[in-house]
DNA sequence: GACAACATACCAACCAGTTGGTATTTTCTC
DNA sequence: GAGAAAATACCAACTGGTTGGTATGTTGTC
């Protein structure tokens, strides 16, 4: 993921050069502090280059956050919590891999999308939906997973007193971790943010407790 | 809380009027995208005044994060979930009050010191560590009630597989609370944090459901 | 030779911070 | 407690560097 290799390899557009400094500078100085003359430094190309690729600061933005989208969803589908037959396992796997990735400094584990969305959230649409269209997408590949543990497990929640559903559990998967994203970078180091991702394990397995897996003949 | 009645008024001072102006407009804009001239001009005072009072910006963030802990924890310290008798009440009220107070715009219930430490945590020291302290703060005003619940009614999960501790939930608690609060923003509205909150709600009633209140005589 | 992909040179607006000054209050002295 | 001295609070105008954006090339490719 180093810079120096993309920056000065020809191989590689100026545009996604562009990009992939936009990850990284967004994420350490946030969008506002990060300067066009910051990302064309390190990307290594011109303004001109820039503005070539991009209409405005903002449309990088949205760039910005949809390359976050295509990079991650990647790195999501090849983990390896995919491979669990049961579906639970599926959804506790997925958030130890979470925790186990919370790793190395903190621009290098933080969220892209999150960081952005609070910071132009009331002055730029275009960012904050596409910040949106990038979380949300990732919860709803988790959403499934739930979805299918609920069912095999009989948990339907949904009239209860304050019911919850799926696709709520899987955006509230990403709270927290957003959430201990803004505690880690408080605090200067993940160690709090992975006690939250032993807290929402720990709530995901009481969810589920006391509801035995079906059998597939009933 | 309206400005307008702070930034005319000439008995309040100029420090006071540009840090009520702080508090709204780095939640507004966040803390790089709010100029100097902004914070004049909404508190309705110069330049020359706003440097007087503050050394730099980035003292006037640090100040700001510290007026902000003092109008909050006046805010909380008001709050009605302290009168419960029984200490799980009282941490289930507060979880309940923080989210009945998630109306009206963005900026008027989300977080200053989560959205400027997201912003500046690699930038400025001094602003994330008031931050931190910040937050920090305000959990430690419901650590209590949680090391009390636990035990009352017998929790002790300090030793066990993953282990937890009132300083732990109570850290978690704003985690959710500040992941919420990017989500909202994402979206736009308020209501995705409500579900959070309530997920939170149902997390610490499972983890203290099976343990019955102690008797005062044994 | 047309068109995309870049680079160079430049600009107007903006931004944090300064300067040099005045009004108001507080403190010190007798 | 009057009046000088000193500190504080505030203001208007200015500055040097920065910022997003543009106008005008140059180079490589089909």
């Amino acid at each position: 993921m180093s810079n120096a290799a993309s920056s000065s390899n020809p191989r590689i557009s100026a545009r996604d050069k562009i990009l992939d400094a936009a990850l990284t500078a967004i994420r350490t100085k946030g969008f506002t502090a990060t300067t066009v003359d910051d990302l064309c430094a390190a990307a290594g190309v011109t303004k001109g280059a820039f503005f070539h690729h991009f209409d405005s600061k903002d449309a990088l933005g949205v760039a910005a956050a949809q390359h976050w989208s295509k990079v991650t969803s990647g790195f999501f589908a090849d983990a390896p919590y995919h491979r669990h037959d049961d579906p639970l396992e599926r959804v506790l796997a997925y958030i130890a891999f979470r925790r186990d990735i919370l790793q190395g400094e903190l621009p290098e584990f933080t969220c892209l999308v999150g960081t952005m969305a609070q910071e132009v959230h009331q002055t730029s649409r275009a960012i904050t939906a596409a910040c949106d269209a990038s979380m949300s997408g990732h919860a709803a590949t988790i959403e499934p997973y739930v979805a299918q543990a609920m069912e095999q497990r009989g948990l339907d929640p949904a009239g209860s007193d304050t019911g919850w559903s799926a696709a709520s559990l899987a955006l509230h998967t990403q709270a927290v971790l957003q959430g201990a994203f803004i505690l880690a970078k408080a605090k200067g180091g993940p160690a709090i943010a992975e006690e939250s991702a032993d807290h929402l394990a720990r709530y995901v397995r009481l969810l589920f407790a006391n509801h035995q897996k079906k059998g597939k003949t009933p």
